[in-house]
RNA sequence: GCGUUCGUAGCUCAGCUGGAUAGAGCGACGGACUUCGAAUCCGUAGGCCGCAGGUUCGAGUCCUGCCGGACGCACCA
């Protein structure tokens, strides 16, 4: 099998001892959101002179803590308050116990009377043990949240204002369709993307089509010998299964014929000399096969802004590594290829050019990014391919660092895992790779099946359409739940579970919150007598999910951050949780005291707006019904 | 052999710059629909965080070694 360019052998072969869930949990380790994070930066701030000021007192004079230096954390339950500070760093300089310097800051800063509470986030310095916490002005964070989740960049940040960042992903080759391994690819690279965006980056996604080498002229030869000059539609394939299928083909024509790989090399050959039948048959399959791939793209709605193809870049790079040569930064082997010598860095010695002076893939991936750079300068460019390759791009990397590009620094491969199933292994040469279509179709089919199941084929209206979705959100969030670079097990069944951690739960909670909005707006309870009131929500019973709800900006930026799109989902799985224990505890419309009523409608809102947020970023289809 | 990476409950996974009793879902067991959709919810059981050292006031988290799995170590892509 000629290895695909880059985003493939996703599969090993596993085989779980009982089918099960899968599944984050937010409960712990909540991050500080993004508008906590002037919270706490603020809190920091006042603590730190706290410190300082205790410091003076007791004539340590030397000893000074800036804010930034101060641990901050979430303490592990509501009652213990908002923001926790560990006391246990300045037990020694002060020689005195953690919990005695929290009572002492404490009473000294306690109650913020003497314009001690951060300004912008009032509340209270209480001593908890070990600990020094803050117990946040409720009133005003419920107000900050319900005026700020009704805006459309709810759960954006500034956070990467001023950045260009370029996403590498998908990068299939022209010879065969996408396969679940593609799946992770795309649903990342595309998700990423979105969120890198809401942290306030300018994105730009651009997809590598590796659409020439050997494996296409493979298919291409199958399809001479077997083909027989039709055309996907003569077979009722999708066109890039039709060329799959002589990609398949070409494995048994390889056992009849010896020659078939020497073929395979001289009809390379000829499409390098330009041969005008060669070129039109490449062509005419590239054209199945790549119209096949957007067809997928889109159904997985997935986009991209920029298109590179393989047959445009593949001869960029050379110049480069020949300048590299002549300045003494790689070197002529014996052999007469160009080589780097990376073994300072225990990378070993890898060759950058063929003694014949052609290129090989490392050669276009130098080339490329220069080109990417010279065109759209960014400051940070992501690669989104399989883990397979880290050492391929660490060498690229270095190779750019040692060519003098100062932004080679800002480089980055998003590193994924393999994609293992249940039901075993698969493999391209038995055919038995999991096809991205044929498994959303499956996934589409099983929804429609549970949706008239349920009794909600009236309910839901356009089934077909539902189902897609929900068979989408199944997919996605399953597959961004795990953290990227770990490999995983995709439990197809469990993935459309609606109770647990995956997609359609979360679709689930976001349709029932809409469910309630939609019986307000048709004048259902008593809400629109009430007025919403802000202070009616800093109750322990709205809190825990008033403080959730909040943490959407700080949750997308860390998310960002940290490139990893499991955070966010783990994030949004804690909403629908928190929300579905919310309402059924707290009435909203049927209750008896209108203004509550009416605050609790509110705060709906903000959970849908939430919700619906997140979901866009996890390219989890949001249901107004489901 | 060398390199990268992973190893947390029966299973699949979370645990942000080391910090408050290690979390979730599924599965198991037991409960909740005349009350905003039970496609849901609640409760119980279940873990020397692979092993052994080290650093630290404090380690699932950092360092070293070992064991086990995955991936990589082409003038393939």
């Amino acid at each position: 099998m000629a290895p695909p360019r880059r985003s493939s052998a996703c599969f090993g072969a596993r085989l779980p001892e009982t089918s099960s869930s899968y599944c984050r949990t937010w409960a712990k380790t909540d991050t500080i959101l993004f508008l906590m994070e002037h919270y706490v930066d603020q809190w920091k701030s006042i603590v730190a002179a706290h410190l300082n000021a205790l410091a003076e007192g007791k004539g340590l004079a030397d000893l000074q803590f800036s804010p930034g230096k101060i641990i901050a954390e979430r303490p592990p339950k509501p009652e213990l308050g908002d923001i926790g500070f560990p006391m246990f760093p300045y037990a020694k300089p002060f020689r005195m116990a953690p919990a005695q310097i929290a009572l002492e800051i404490a009473r000294r800063g306690g109650g913020g009377a003497g314009g001690d509470g951060a300004r912008d986030w009032p509340g209270d310095l209480k001593a908890v043990g070990p600990y020094l916490n803050v117990f946040l002005d409720r009133g005003r964070a419920v107000e900050y949240l319900l005026a700020h989740s009704k805006e459309d960049s709810w759960g954006s940040s500034p956070s990467l204002e001023g950045r260009r960042v370029m996403v590498e992903f998908s990068c299939p080759n022209t010879n065969k369709p996408l396969h679940l391994g593609h799946l992770r690819n795309n649903v990342l690279g595309e998700s990423l993307a979105r969120i890198t965006a809401a942290a306030g980056a300018e994105v730009k996604k651009v997809n590598l089509i590796n659409d020439r080498g050997i494996h296409i002229c493979k298919s291409m030869l199958a399809y001479l010998t077997y083909g027989e000059n039709r055309s996907p539609e003569d077979e009722g394939l999708k066109s890039d299964h039709f060329v799959g299928k002589y990609y398949v083909l070409f494995n048994k024509l390889a056992e009849e014929d010896p020659q078939a790989e020497q073929k395979a090399q001289e009809l390379l050959q000829k499409w390098e000399a330009g041969d005008p039948e060669v070129i039109a048959l490449w062509k005419k399959m590239n054209d199945w096969a790549i119209k096949g791939i957007m067809a997928t793209y889109r159904r997985q709605q997935v986009s991209f802004d920029e298109f590179q193809f393989e047959h445009d870049t593949y001869k960029l790079g050379r110049e480069e590594v020949l300048d590299g040569l002549a300045r003494g930064v790689f070197y002529r082997g014996e052999d007469g290829a160009i080589w780097i010598d990376l073994e300072d860095l225990g990378l070993g010695k890898k060759v950058l050019l063929r003694k014949d002076g052609t290129s090989i893939y490392i050669t276009q991936d130098i080339g490329t990014a220069i080109m990417r750079h010279e065109t759209w300068p960014f400051d940070e460019l992501v690669y989104v391919v399989a883990s397979e390759q880290q050492y391929h791009f660490k060498v690229l990397f270095e190779v750019l660092r040692r060519l003098g590009y100062a932004w080679a620094a800002n480089l980055y491969h998003l590193s994924y895992g393999l994609v293992n199933l249940p039901s075993g292994r698969m493999k391209t040469r038995e055919g038995t790779v999991v096809d991205a279509d044929d498994l959303i179709d499956e996934l589409a089919r099983l929804a429609a099946q549970e949706i008239v199941e349920k009794g909600r084929a009236e309910a839901v209206g356009d089934i077909q359409s539902v189902a897609e979705k929900i068979a989408l959100g199944a997919l996605h969030y399953y597959l961004l739940q795990i953290s990227p670079n770990k490999d995983m097990l995709y439990n197809p069944e469990q993935s459309l579970s609606f109770t647990g951690d995956t997609g359609p739960y979360i679709q689930y909670m976001g349709a029932r919150a809409n469910s309630i909005l939609r019986k307000y707006e048709q004048g259902e309870g008593n809400a629109a007598q009430g007025t919403a009131d802000a202070a009616l929500l800093a109750s322990g019973a709205d809190w825990p999910l008033v403080r959730l709800l909040m943490e959407l900006p700080s949750t997308v930026e860390q998310s960002a951050r940290g490139r990893d799109p499991s955070i966010l989902a783990g994030y949004a799985h804690a909403v629908a949780s928190e929300f579905s224990a919310w309402y059924r505890d707290n009435p909203v419309l049927s209750n008896d005291d209108a203004n509550l009523s009416a605050s609790r409608i509110a705060l709906v809102r903000a959970v849908q707006a939430t919700l619906r947020r997140a979901c866009g970023l996890l390219c989890v289809p949001f249901l107004e019904a489901m």
